[in-house]
DNA sequence: ACGATTCTCTGACTAGAGTCAGAGAATTGG
DNA sequence: CCAATTCTCTGACTCTAGTCAGAGAATCGT
């Protein structure tokens, strides 16, 4: 990459961030200290897990106790035993707190419109169109890919918006029960495993695997949620599955499709999967793929450019 | 402006301003507190006076004196007396010093890269272009304009400027001393005004005001650095012009300006003035405008956007 | 010349944002 | 059922990034 770039990189860097940081701390910051405002806002007005705050705002258990227990001071959180397994606490907004959390939008609305105040009406869609796709291009590489249980809440989640996009996107819908199944105690080691990919904590794409003795590993289960599409994301998902394949022990992945599904056909094919003949009656299916696994792993070849009109 | 262009921009504000805060921490500030390597890199390769460093990083001075001896602790810098003005230190780096900027310039080029490294050939295009304008885009919000003496350094530096590009865009050029004076004497109170608009410190253009007792205030000197054009930034100066005329007691405003400046002329059309007859014999001039002003502020002022003290 | 101002330095203090090592309750896995 | 694990909480720390008041030296303005 050209020295030009990574100034111009730099540069970007450098006025936006202390541009943002700068504005956040000034209006978000004034009436308590940031993390009580950041817990304050990720409580969001259900409420929320406390453990499940934790990991999205990555902040050690005892300083989150203490956080969560100054914002309980001040009448902004109530902290109740979870009904479902009563170690973990749940928290949720009181009133004061629900007022105080739409505080912290107004002024992160009023942040907001700093950036496009001084703009021409022109400049504020192009301002808004580039931060769109800027946070696309940015996003991309801030994605983690991890196997995880198929019975987490967002697990769960990821399978769902599959189904429900297979039952959009197919012609007559699809009924989960009539196809071949994949659910979650087949997709736990050894029988197979589930891959999330997150985007800051937040599910973004799956993609699921199950293992056969000495028979190709069977793909399932893979999909991207749409505001993600078009960065490269169903590929990395599908190395990664690769990979794992590889690991326990596959020397081939085998897949089925629909027809309806015109990026996964055409993103399988450009990842080197060969059209073969059905292998089972999976009556969604209008396409059967597979594809032989190197003993290395073989370079990976470069993502596609997916252009998208402004 | 419509809530979706809000969120829009809160969205990227966060992600944004999340990553570019955790990676800077990350890579520039582990091997010392950031306070210090902003100092150090502030310093750069010829030294500097510590009161400017202060102003620069608006720092208190007994933080900015402890951070310094930090510095000198480990080696990094060297504080002598300054040979003007025994009061102030001056602060070099020593070669220490040196190789450490320079490793903090690596790891800048390094965070600069893992935004890029992640995307395809295209989307790297894609990003850079985006990055550009957007800095320019955000930059604007930035400006701020205030009235100015003319003998300023940067005020002297814009007013060159300005000569330098009429010489160039007029036919058969321009010289200062055949065109009807405004000189440092005439533009500070109460003989008139000079503002500065300045992005981030540096100055981005221009304008000035002659007042007349019960006749109409003189507009002068015009001028926006190329860089920071089509971002309404001469529009903004004019508004701000005409507010400072009326708050003088002038009734109107009136200019004349050389055909060459198109984009002038437009914006002075756009924004009302009407063509007049000749009100002087300007050699230069090709156009005479007048425009009378309203009472009462006909648009509510421009906000200089929000700024924080470093 | 001399009072006001500028610049640096020192000491004393604060708030925010964590980290770390346990401990005790509840739940899960085998 | 029991051991391992998970989750929250407490107490004791740390580090960074300041702020504030005042003192002493040098310089400026008149």
């Amino acid at each position: 990459m050209d020295a030009a770039s990574i100034q111009t990189v730099r540069a970007f860097n450098r006025l936006v961030g202390e541009r943002i940081g700068a504005l956040n701390d000034e209006f978000l910051g004034r009436r308590r200290p940031m993390g009580e405002s950041r817990v304050l806002w990720e409580v969001g007005p259900d409420g929320v897990e406390v453990r499940t705050l934790r990991v999205r705002l990555g902040l050690d258990s005892g300083y989150m106790t203490r956080v969560l227990q100054s914002l309980q001071k001040h009448r902004l959180i109530k902290l109740e035993p979870d009904r479902e397994d009563r170690r973990v606490r749940f928290v949720r907004l009181t009133r004061l707190g629900r007022a105080e959390r739409q505080e912290l939008d107004r002024r992160s609305d009023a942040v907001a419109w700093s950036f496009l105040e001084p703009l021409s009406p022109q400049q504020r869609t192009r301002l808004v169109s580039e931060m769109t796709e800027l946070e696309r291009l940015l996003g991309a590489s801030l994605v983690t890919i991890a196997v995880e249980k198929p019975t987490t809440p967002d697990a769960r989640w990821c399978i769902q918006q599959y189904f429900a996009e297979l039952n959009a996107r197919f012609e007559g819908g699809f009924d989960s029960a009539r196809s071949i199944s994949a659910d979650s105690s087949e997709l736990v080691a050894p029988a197979g495993a589930l891959l999330i990919a997150r985007l800051r904590g937040r599910p973004v794409g799956c993609g699921a695997l199950k293992f056969h003795h000495r028979a190709p590993a069977e793909l399932k289960r893979m999909w991207v949620v749409p505001g993600a599409r078009g960065l490269g994301l169903g590929r990395r998902l599908l190395l990664e599955l690769e990979r794992l394949a590889r690991r326990n022990g596959a020397g081939a992945v085998r897949l089925e499709t629909n027809r309806a599904l015109k990026e996964a056909v055409a993103l399988y094919r450009s990842a080197g999967y060969r059209e073969v003949k059905a292998f089972n009656d999976e009556p969604y299916a209008h396409h059967w793929f597979a594809k032989r696994l190197a003993t290395s792993p073989p370079v990976p070849p470069p993502s596609r450019g997916i252009r998208r009109g402004r």
